[in-house]
Order: C-alpha cells, then structure tokens, then sequence
DNA sequence: GTAGGGTTAG
C-alpha cells in the first residue's frame, strides 16, 4: 500500500516536496541513483605507497584526542595522501568520532571524490551530535549528487527522523529508500520499524517488521515496546512468547520491555511467571530492572510486591524513588508516600518534577490537602523545581476533590504557565463529584474552547446535566461530542483467570459461560438489595424509567468481570480486574457490598488509580 | 565500514 503510494509521488512529481516539522525542503531525487558507484577507495591512490596509505590509517587509528587527529591531518596533507579515499575517509571518521563536525566538514568539501561511505560518515556524523538540520542539509546534498543511497547511509537518516519523531519526514525517506531498492535491506528495515515504532505508527512498524526475512533481538524489543506502548500488551506479550519459540533468548533490555508490558497489561500472574523467568535468567536485579519490576507488581495491584523489590535493589535512583512514591500513591497509601520522601533525601538523592507529581497525586488521592499545599510551595523554595501545568493539575484535583472548588479555580486563575485541558478536566471532575453545575458550564466552556479531542471531556459533562435533569443540555453536549467526530470510549474490563485473560464490555453476552455470569448477578443482586445496596442511576445517561436505569448498570462490564470471578476464583483468591475508564460510582458501591457479603478481596484498577475493597470498605475511603 | 532496543507521571 505504502509502497504504490510513494511511487505515486515519484512518478507525478519527479521533484519531492515536503514540509514537516522539523525541515521544509524540496528535495531532487535522483531516481537512478542506485547505479554502482564509479569510485572506488583506492583507485585514485596510485603515487601513494601502500604502506603510506596503512601508516596513515593506524595512526589515525591510534589518535587518543582531537589535538593527534589534526596532527596526522598535517602529516596527510603534506604527504598528498588526501588522493587515497581510504585515508580521507578514516580522517573523516575520525573527526566525526570526536564530534568536530567543523573539522569534518571542511574536509568533506576538499574531497575531489567521495565514496558512499564519506556521505554516511558525515551525515551520521551530524545526526550523532543532534544537527538535524544539517544531517539532513547533508542527506539532501548526497541525493542530489546522484551518490547511491545504500545500506548504511539510509539507517543514519531513518534513525534521525526517529529522533526527531518527525513521521512525516521518516514517511520520504522511507519512499526513497523503496525508490532505491533497499527496502529489503536488514539494517534500514530494522531503523524503520524503531522509526515507526517511535513515531506511534505501530501498525506500519508492524507491516515492515512481518517482511523482514530475518530479526534480531533488538528490532522484536522494539515491536514488544511499541505493542505494549500503543495499548494492546496482550499482542506485546504474545510476540514475547513467539520471539522465544523461535529460539531468541532475551538479554534484559528486552526483559525490561517485556516487565513494562506486563506493567502495562496489569495482570499479576503474567507479572509472577516473568518474575520467575528473570529469577531463572540469573540476571541481578540493577536499577533499570529493578525499577521496572517495582512499577509492574504495583500496577498489576500488588503495592507491597513492590516494597519487597524496592527493598532489595542495592542502587536506586531518582526514577526508583518516584516509581514507588508514585505506586502508594495510586493504591491509596498517601501516609506511605509521603513516609519515602525523607528517606530518599537522606539517601542523597534529589526530587525531580516527576517525584512531586507523584507526591501531589499521592497527597490528592488520599486527601491529604495540607501535606500537599506544603509539598507544592516547597518544590521550589527549597529544591528549585519549577511547578508546571501537571503539579498546578495535581492541586487543582487536590482542592477539588475537597470540594474547595473555589480556591481551585483561583489557583487556575492565578497560575503563571499555560492551561491545558487535563487541568480543565481535574476541575470538572470535581465539579462533578460535588454536583457543582455552574461551574460545571464554565470549565466545560474553557475546555471547548481549547477544542478538547477527550471524549471523557463530553461524557463528564453530560454525565454532570444527566445528574441535574437536564436532559437537553445532556443532548446538546452529546451532540457537539458526535459532530467533532469523538466517540465515547467504551468501556471495557479484563480479569485474569490461570494464563488467560477475559474481557467484559457493557452488557456483554460472547463469554461462553455467559447464562451463568447473569444468574450469579442476579443473585448477587438480590442478597445485596437485602444488605442494604440500591443502585446508584446517577451515572445513568439516558433519559429512561428507574427500572431500565437499575437494568442498565447491572451489565457494567466491571460488574460482570467480578461475577466471573466469584464464579471460576477459588475461595480467598482475591478478584483483580483492570478497567480502561474509571470505575463508576455505582460499581464502586457495588464492590464494596460485595466484599462485605462475599468475603473476597475485591481489587479494581482503573484509568486513575487503585481501589481495594475488603469488608466493604475501599482504599481509596471514598475519596474516588 | 553499519546500530539499534530499556525504568518513574500524565
């Protein structure tokens, strides 16, 4: 598909345009630039002694600084070596290797002939040093030269492009590369698949990486990253699995991206088995790992797992200490968080922004305003980093979630950096909570106006008149929500059972046990209405009778996960599930009913945070 | 004469 399409543009254009973000140039494409080279690195050389030619070469090769690198351009230049390609070309190196890319160029321009490896060095040489322009500046020079593009001057400009995350570029050259012939090749195919991988295209990565006739290591832990990254971690761990069938043993970069996934997915005995897979590797838990790990067990809802990492690891960082401050902090433990601080300070080691994110959010989420409104004005007093949008969001969800909706709003008000729509949603969630409609209107009239693309934007906002009444005002925002082309997300919840994963969606009935998860509802229903339990139809959206409403929530997809855990879960096996939006109120009351009256440890991982219900009460105490 | 892939928040 990709393929026509560049030809496409070959064929009309001739001449390529482009514009992206980071160049705007017009480039001459060469279409037959694939013809062998007509030099060769010797073939000018033929004053030149050979074993002039291999002093010079070893001399360079023994430089130890810049300074001897000049030096041995001296001697060159007087000796009239610069003829033999060879020489100038390890010069060349040399230079680059050293990142005197002034020295480097000077010496390109004074070479009357270049071979394709003096145009991979030097536009490799800028790409190295993070001179995109020039790298590309250069890439361009070498097209128009008719030079052939070959396997190793591609890789150099496909990985800038990567650097840059700049797709469109990386698009072009892809093209040219197809254009040349080499979309065959091992090393640019590779730089593709990582190119698209970090440009979020996981799918084109996806369609380059099944044609390659061979793959390494490195390019499946690029693939098993950006599956993981760009939502479907299942699919990451299934080609884990396929990598190891085809008798690739992992190092721990890949066992790294692996652990993230398995972060990612949430699910704890898919976490356990590749615990036990890195046991058996031998490989140490370093800080890298380490951290990962400590991310992973929280996240799949076991945060003292993760103590028991952090505790072991004999060299943590920054990352390290936010990882875990971060982890109470979702699980409800603020005092926990808060309690790491200190010790990471008297370790040595230095808060970053990311390590008072993760306080605030652990502060926020625990309602612990005060210790918060503290960490806030000391992050720059007494540790010099400056709050950003993200710690202003923190405390504006902090002062909200206390239903302090006005001191929130004059924190936006008041506060020096630019707004963003996370910050507007903090506020309408509390707006939402404390059923604060006129507020409500106008934060909802902020974010329109930064053209929000959340859909959860609209739906809280139409969860919020759907709570008033105000079915027309629902309507209306649900209608401005469809003609911006969104969608509500649907949600959508997995449980791990044994080595497979099930996934619930509103109303489900595909699961082949299906008839049965509905009795054990139904029953559930029952002995919960007797203990006490009504739904809650606030979260309702339609316009409909209560008795539809009631029907409506009881085939949540949480709802029917917890009831196929109760179903196939033996006796204090606790249920975990993870959920792709945030749990609703209803389903929260629900859980904790449940725990109370089924006695089983009901543990819920939505978009925002853990809950742990036991004897019906949540971690989160309410606090939602 | 070819690298490249990895950890924290949102």
């Amino acid at each position: 598909m990709l393929k026509s399409k560049c030809h496409h543009i070959f064929i009309n254009y001739g001449k390529l345009r482009f514009s992206s973000a980071s160049l705007s140039w017009q480039f001459d494409v060469n279409c037959n630039s694939n013809e062998p080279t007509p030099c060769s690195q010797e073939s000018e050389c033929s004053h030149v002694l050979h074993y002039d030619t291999k002093r010079f070469r070893s001399s360079l090769l023994s430089c130890r600084n810049l300074f001897q690198v000049r030096q041995v351009h001296a001697q060159i230049a007087t000796n009239g070596a610069f003829r033999n390609l060879a020489v100038a070309n390890k010069l060349l190196y040399m230079y680059v290797e050293r990142g005197a890319l002034e020295d480097a160029q000077e010496l390109f321009d004074g070479m009357s002939k270049r071979h394709p490896y003096s145009w991979s060095v030097i536009v490799g040489g800028y790409a190295k040093v993070g001179n995109f322009f020039s790298c590309f500046w250069m890439f361009r020079e070498l097209l128009r030269s008719g030079a052939p593009l070959d396997d190793y001057s591609a890789p150099v400009v496909i990985r800038a492009c990567r650097d840059l995350k700049d797709l469109k570029c990386g698009r072009l050259i892809h093209c040219i590369t197809l254009k040349c012939g080499l979309d065959y090749g091992h090393f640019v195919c590779a730089t593709l698949v990582d190119m698209y991988a970090r440009c979020k295209v996981v799918e084109d990565a996806h369609q380059i990486f099944v044609k390659m006739w061979k793959r390494d290591l490195a390019t499946w832990t690029v693939m098993i990253g950006a599956l993981a990254e760009s939502g479907v971690p299942v699919e990451s761990l299934v080609f884990f699995d396929r990598m190891r069938n085809q008798g690739i043993v992992p190092d721990k970069v890949a066992l790294v991206t692996v652990v993230y996934a398995c972060a990612k997915l949430g699910a704890m005995n898919k976490a356990k088995a590749i615990h036990a897979y890195i046991n058996g590797t031998g490989y140490s838990l370093d800080v890298i790992l380490g951290t990962a790990m400590i991310d992973m067990y929280a996240k799949c809802g076991s945060v003292e797992s993760a103590r028991w990492i952090f505790d072991r690891m004999q060299v943590r960082n920054v990352i390290t200490w936010s990882a875990m401050i971060a982890a109470y902090g979702y699980h409800g433990q603020g005092e926990k968080a808060l309690e790491l601080f200190p010790m990471m300070l008297r370790s040595g080691i230095l808060p970053n922004r990311i390590t008072f994110v993760s306080l605030l959010y652990a502060c926020s989420h625990a309602g612990l305003i005060e210790e918060g409104q503290r960490f806030f004005s000391s992050m720059w007093d007494e540790y010099g980093v400056t709050p950003d949008v993200k710690h202003y969001t923190c405390m504006v969800d902090l002062l909200g979630r206390a239903g302090r909706l006005d001191e929130a709003l004059e924190m936006i008000e008041g506060m020096p950096v630019e707004k963003d729509e996370v910050l507007w949603g903090a506020l309408l969630g509390a707006c939402r909570i404390h059923r604060h409609l006129d507020l409500a209107e106008r934060v909802a009239r902020s974010l329109l106006k930064l053209q929000s693309q959340k859909p959860g934007h609209y739906v809280l906002l139409s969860n919020i008149y759907a709570n008033a009444g105000k079915w027309e005002d629902m309507a209306k925002t649900r209608d401005l929500m469809t003609k911006g082309g969104l969608r509500k997300i649907p949600g959508r919840t997995w449980i791990e059972v044994g080595e497979k994963l099930y996934q619930f969606g509103v109303g489900d009935k595909t699961h082949p046990r299906s008839n049965e998860i509905y009795k054990m509802l139904k029953r559930l229903g029952e002995k919960l209405e007797v203990a006490g339990y009504h739904p809650d139809t606030n979260d309702v959206l339609y316009d409909v009778d209560e008795e539809v409403k009631q029907g409506l929530l009881y085939s949540h997809s949480e709802k029917l996960a917890i009831a196929f855990g109760l179903l196939v879960l033996p006796q204090g096996h606790p249920i975990r599930i993870t959920k792709n939006l945030r749990v609703c109120g209803d389903c929260h009351t629900f859980c904790k009913f449940v725990s109370l009256i089924e006695q089983k440890t009901i543990i819920v991982r939505d978009a925002k945070r853990f809950h742990h219900f036991k004897e019906g009460v949540c971690s989160c105490r309410d606090y939602w």
